[in-house]
DNA sequence: GCGACAG
DNA sequence: ATCTTGTCGC
């Protein structure tokens, strides 16, 4: 798949932060254009002590439920895999996450065959202090709908949704709603999910929650977070 | 200065 | 994220 090149990532941590303020007045907020398909989901792992890091993408295509006790619930099927490794050139910091595993994301996407009508991505959207986080950065290089499906919270305050599967409740930056908590399983901690890009979060939040099964994690998102674990191995 | 802080 | 297997519980 194409991936565009938007700016260096080997950046000062200011001009960082300069570049995701620039940004973030470019992400989109549309409604999806149809129910997604061909749904990717992506993730990275770390190795060698820290100074590898790894990405995975896997593409999965939903496809309608036919045994009996799938029924109501989502059916996928394989479409692809790909994945890349780097040598690790920016610390973790709260707020600067593209910078260290978006290059890696990128190579891994690239290689792909196939072009995904959405991608999951395991990070925040604009559920961020600049509204650019990792799904958002990645959707612009990509210029594709991206959702991110963070396992926990960067900024932003909520009431705790309800406990049943799918419940969910907004999620604030003062009096903005930059996302929502989403319960993906009963009883278990819930996701944070905000717009990547191309979307908007009543697609993000459905899409999402089409694409779980019987994980906290969605599909695509659990097989990369699987593929990327047996890469750094 | 103190606390928070995606992966 | 990472160091790490089995184990308790639904």
């Amino acid at each position: 798949m194409r991936v565009r090149t938007l700016h260096e990532w080997h950046l000062s941590y200011a001009e960082a932060r300069a570049v995701q303020s620039r940004l973030a007045g470019e992400v989109r907020f549309e409604r999806l254009r149809k129910e997604p398909e061909i749904i990717a989901g992506l993730d990275c792992a770390f190795g060698d002590g820290g100074k590898r890091v790894f990405a995975a993408v896997v593409v999965l295509r939903r496809v309608a439920a036919s045994t009996p006790k799938a029924l109501g619930m989502a059916s996928f099927e394989l479409v692809e895999t790909a994945s890349a490794a780097m040598d690790v050139t920016f610390p973790y910091i709260p707020g600067l996450l593209s910078f260290r595993e978006a290059p890696v994301c990128l190579a891994a996407v690239a290689k792909l065959e196939s072009e995904p009508d959405v991608f999951l991505v395991d990070g925040q959207g604009i559920a961020h202090p600049r509204r650019l986080g990792l799904a958002s950065h990645l959707g612009l290089f990509l210029d594709k709908p991206t959702i991110g499906c963070a396992k926990s919270r960067l900024i932003g305050t909520f009431d705790e949704p309800g406990a049943e599967k799918g419940a969910h409740s907004p999620l604030y930056d003062g009096d903005e709603v930059v996302g929502a908590v989403v319960r993906t399983r009963a009883d278990v901690k819930p996701l944070f999910v905000s717009v990547g890009h191309r979307c908007r979060l009543e697609d993000a939040i459905r899409v999402t929650l089409a694409c779980t099964t019987r994980y906290r994690l969605p599909e695509p998102s659990r097989l990369a977070h699987q593929a990327v674990s047996q890469l750094k191995r």
